[in-house]
DNA sequence: CGGTTAATTAACTAATCAGTTAAATATAGA
DNA sequence: TCTATATTTAACTGATTAGTTAATTAACCG
């Protein structure tokens, strides 16, 4: 078996998987609830397995409720893999500041030989699926 | 092919690719150089290979200098990774408030039936591999 | 009990992955 | 041009992955 950091990458390197855990981020959900997106493109057993890739990663665990597994969101494994992520923030951000540079000429040329300068947002990083 | 994602996902999901991106977290750096580590458990086409699914999924760039083929980290795949992540930020703090609370408690009864009161680093996230 | 719903397991297949060795390509430099 | 170094490509293998259908388990309910 793998390493964990390993698994949770793997676990997430999967668009249903990480619709599936997109969905949980609204709220506990059964098996089926998770499957309905996805019944018209896969049988109900290809989730269950996605779910279960989930779960051994530690993403996602599992409780009973009568005839029903509600799933739910585990963060911890998340936070490992962001943490990991963290020691490279320098590199992104580096490339930001020369784009920042850049734009910085591009503004201070534009301003000198006509209009008004632009802006960029560097906040309101984008929530996708 | 997969989305750009996944693709990030699946290339850090092995420990040989990220200890490669760590390498180049220090700077440039050839093939033969980045292969050295390895060497002594897998052959050289086998990080060619390692390289190439780097390269693809954006984490790295190769260029020419000579018969060497330096290769540089690049932070904007990683960084499109981590801004994914940052949507479940609130569900591993939420567990960390969780625990929080609960040492909290249990640091009030030792404190009400013993001695001195312990704390807990939330910061000081550890860099690894 | 018998039927229905929820979910999992088994057995199988096709595709992709991680590695191998051997051969090919590219560049430098004597 | 010949040779050495750096790297890639080709062809192959075994393991893992993502899906399938069919059968099974589990729990509820009339």
């Amino acid at each position: 078996m793998q390493d964990a950091l390993s698994q949770t990458f793997a676990a997430l390197a999967d668009p249903t998987r990480r619709a599936i855990l997109a969905r949980l981020s609204e709220g506990e959900a059964s098996v089926s609830d998770l499957a309905a997106p996805f019944l018209g493109s896969m049988s109900l057993p290809a989730v269950t397995k996605h779910l279960k890739v989930l779960e051994k990663a530690g993403l996602i665990s599992k409780s009973r409720n009568a005839q029903w597994r509600p799933c739910k969101l585990e963060g911890e494994a998340l936070r490992d893999a962001s943490s990991w992520m963290e020691q490279y923030r320098v590199f992104w951000e580096e490339s930001l500041d020369r784009l920042d540079a850049y734009l910085k000429t591009v503004t201070a040329k534009k301003a000198a030989s006509k209009k008004r300068p632009s802006s960029r947002s560097r906040k309101n990083v984008r929530i996708t699926k």
